[in-house]
DNA sequence: GTCAGTGCAAACGGTTTGCATGTTT
DNA sequence: AAACATGCAAACCGTTTGCACTGAC
């Protein structure tokens, strides 16, 4: 968990930079955020907050994601009606959820940057790789 | 609206073919959809059913969509937080919508058709094109 | 007459918001 | 001290559900 202290510095310093308060719910937040082996929903986030600081309400983490992802440092993508999951913005990629496992794995951004060439070259689209949600069935789940 | 009286059967036979009854208000939705230039939210598709028949109740509408869904006869999808479009079920096709104008439009599925065998070749991942929903901003609000 | 389908209202899950209080700067 | 961030509870929106009643078969 604090094994990556430089990452979540990272992010603190750009809160920092644009003027933001750093305070123990939002250290905790990212944290867990840096920590995460895959992508959380809002309440996944609130729940390992809450192991470190059980006073941190659900409503502080959504404001806290959304503030992080107001700078860029946090991506959200929803998939079907569950819940949208966060993660750290990364490098560019695509998701793609299990509709039987519900799980949400990222798929190499090759597959993307050719269908973000081909639907602006046909409609005239920009599309917005980081918000790709699309749904299907895993290989896992498949056999 | 009532046009296309023939697709409109097309789809009320097939309910009676499932032994499924035909009322009012199914009537109602399905001449709704068939008149619909592009794709409708549950709240849409209630609105419009209420200018013919007024004491029709949103819950009813979610029911005989979700019922006409799993006949196959209509499709949803998902694009952001925003609820659901419901339209009939056609040809195969991937939805894209525009994060500016909230516009859904439908894309070839050529797009979707490759971008499906690649998720297959690279992930083993069974895309289900019917529930794609992609965010990005369409050819008219980026100018 | 039977049972599927309906309307209503209440419940639901995920998310947002108003407000008084607490904490960072 | 001032401004911002937080906790709580209530509101919110889209959707689902329990129940008594109606209407298609």
């Amino acid at each position: 968990m604090t094994i990556d202290a430089t990452r979540s510095d990272q992010v603190l310093d750009t809160l920092r930079r644009h003027a933001k308060r750093i305070t123990e719910p939002k250290r905790a937040v990212v944290e867990v955020l840096v920590g995460a082996d895959d992508h959380l929903t809002a309440d996944e986030v609130t729940q390992r907050v809450q192991l470190l600081r059980p006073d941190v309400s659900p409503s502080t983490v959504y404001r806290i994601l959304e503030e992080l992802e107001d700078l860029a440092l946090v991506v959200h993508s929803h998939a079907g009606h569950a819940a949208a999951v966060y993660h750290l913005a990364g490098q560019s990629h695509g998701h793609v959820t299990c509709v039987i496992c519900h799980v949400t794995f990222e798929v190499s951004s090759d597959v993307f940057d050719r269908l973000a060439r081909e639907l602006m070259s046909s409609d005239g689209f920009e599309l917005d790789r980081h918000h790709v949600a699309l749904s299907g069935i895993c290989q896992h789940c498949r056999s």
